[in-house]
DNA sequence: CACCAATTTTACAGCGCTGTAAGCTCGGTC
DNA sequence: GACCGAGCTTACAGCGCTGTAAAATTGGTG
């Protein structure tokens, strides 16, 4: 069964090849007869376009490339979703690059070695600085996610984390918490999503009016829950006391509660815990997680509509955007007093 | 700033178009002088190939479609990220298709409107028949994943799920449990995956000589963590009495977890609970998910050996790999008496 | 030093589609 | 009935790369 070409199609159908492919993208300027005529010989023969030739005449691919760390970390698959939803709403597939937190593969993303794979790249860096994010020139436009700092000439998308991380050391002291403790800073993390979440702590409790405890800050030396649990543990070992904890994301505080939990200490009564990003982990933890919640549909939409804006041809400078976010309030953090709520 | 094109390339260099695709490909039958000569053209002009017009040279694409419900859905995740990295590892990259459990969606999967967008396609269907599988006609390699019923044309891997939801039973049996639940068949799951695993339940009853009580199968109207708690929580209100529950999947025993402590009832000791996927969600819930651990890693690399295969030409019959599972011991189904365990 | 085989390089015809510009139709006008 | 313009349709030159087959070069031999 050999491949059915344009060709074909023109030929069976007694017309020119443009005229069939004006029946394939429903060009209106096409008479009925004609169309009809045309449509028949695609159902007989069972003519599929091939997209590649397509691309190669247009120099169009349909596609993005969506570049984040790791897929199965909660917050990314999520946010992966809503991309791949709303791509797929305004015509576009997405091709996702796994960076795995690799410098090396940061790079890549905006040194590519080809080019004609993607009309447009959104990028979540980890490692990357922000000046060595302005100096690789791409050919193709960018849209960054997260904190890292502005580069002239891509856009970016954010929530405020720093008022967010301020409405969380709020929401504790609202709720008599006065030792409140921030879950982690992590070596290596050079975006300053950690960093802007710390200042915004510190804010909250200056605001609060309560001193700041360098004690209470705790590190962290990767991305993961079991090395999150270990940091909480050692601080309740070394005697450590506090009464709040807001974590840097929802993984983290997952390993926070198994380290409470394991140390019998109670949540919330003894320590009330915040995390970040609004995860389905978090929602069905135990107990439930309240939690800095990132609009991840806005996030998603925005970046794409700045993605495809450039990819249309605009040419200024780069753009930020701040969408909104909320505090998920559940029963790690409760209002009032601690009960078991759904959700 | 023009794109550089191959022929701007030779022209610099003074040789012919076929001689700079050589030094592009690593062609062994370069003489160093030349190819020190075409490479310093390339890196003078910033010479990038185009990926489109490559692939419409060459008809492949390098790049496959892994096709799933959900890809925030843990177990899709995670499996994602290892089929990324397996491709990526073999040269391939991925496009995912969300089909989102949608009928029309998985058709479109198989029977695509347009051509060369990838080279075969991983597709684990949820909705479909596999009479329908079968029927479709589709000119790209296909393996299936889950327990879809076996099409000639398209590969097919999967666990042993009956023997799985077995050993899932033996393990409660042998911690001295006897009133055994099921959760959940679900409402149009076609795919029969729930099916087995239902079957291995039933047979792991028979082999322990307990009998079969058909109450104590419990449906749910969907796959969400929601309609499990649901599900879980109307049973423990109708009065419903069991000690051991086997879940479909770790999102329905998140959810069970939940309804069950909302409930009062406490687990392990009132009721022993067994997950299945081994996924993050359950790794990190509380308690921590006893669970059947599909070996991922290996379900990955199996289907895209199959589907590479395919690629390169194999036309055979529907081949079938069973891939290798265990079970996870945790805090919900400890072996012995429970205790705080770390994963 | 002529000759041959093996190695290296070249020319060029596609791959399948779309954009452009030109050509054709056809009903309406005067 | 000749002419006009709007509406349809066509021919064909690319898009940028690779495969093929033929040409050029090289080195070894007698």
């Amino acid at each position: 069964m050999k491949r059915v070409r344009l060709a074909d199609v023109a030929e069976a159908a007694g017309v020119s090849m443009k005229t069939v492919s004006n029946v394939v993208h429903d060009y209106p300027h096409v008479t009925p007869d004609m169309r009809r005529k045309v449509q028949q010989a695609i159902d007989e023969l069972g003519y599929k376009p091939n997209l590649t030739a397509r691309r190669l005449a247009t120099g169009k691919t349909g596609m993005i490339a969506l570049a984040i760390p790791e897929i199965d970390h909660p917050y990314f698959s999520e946010l992966s979703r809503y991309i791949a939803e709303e791509a797929s709403r305004v015509g576009y597939r997405v091709i996702v690059e796994q960076t795995l937190s690799n410098p090396a593969a940061e790079r890549a993303v905006l040194n590519d070695r080809e080019t004609g794979l993607v009309d447009g790249v959104i990028f979540h860096p980890v490692r990357m600085q922000s000046m060595e994010v302005a100096r690789l020139q791409r050919d193709v436009p960018v849209v960054l996610l997260g904190e890292s700092v502005m580069a002239v000439t891509a856009d970016h998308v954010m929530i405020d984390n720093v008022v967010a991380a301020q409405e969380g050391v709020q929401h504790l002291v609202g709720e008599g918490r006065r030792r409140i403790a921030f879950l982690g800073v992590v070596a290596g993390d050079a975006t300053g999503s950690t960093d802007q979440r710390l200042l915004g702590y510190q804010q909250g409790l200056v605001d609060a009016k309560i001193p700041l405890d360098p004690g209470l800050v705790l590190s962290v030396s990767d991305f993961t829950p079991e090395e999150s649990a270990r940091a909480v543990r050692d601080a309740v070992a070394s005697g450590l006391v506090f009464d709040g904890l807001i974590c840097r994301d929802d993984r983290f505080a997952t390993g926070a509660l198994f380290a409470l939990r394991q140390a019998g200490v109670q949540v919330p009564r003894d320590v009330a815990v915040v995390g970040w990003d609004d995860t389905e982990l978090g929602r069905w933890a135990s107990p439930s997680l309240t939690s800095v919640a990132p609009d991840k549909r806005e996030l998603a939409s925005t970046a794409l509509a700045l993605l495809r804006e450039r990819i249309d041809g605009y040419h200024g400078v780069g753009r930020h955007r701040i969408v909104s976010h909320a505090l998920t309030i559940r029963e790690s953090a409760p209002l009032g007093a601690p009960a078991l709520q759904p959700h």
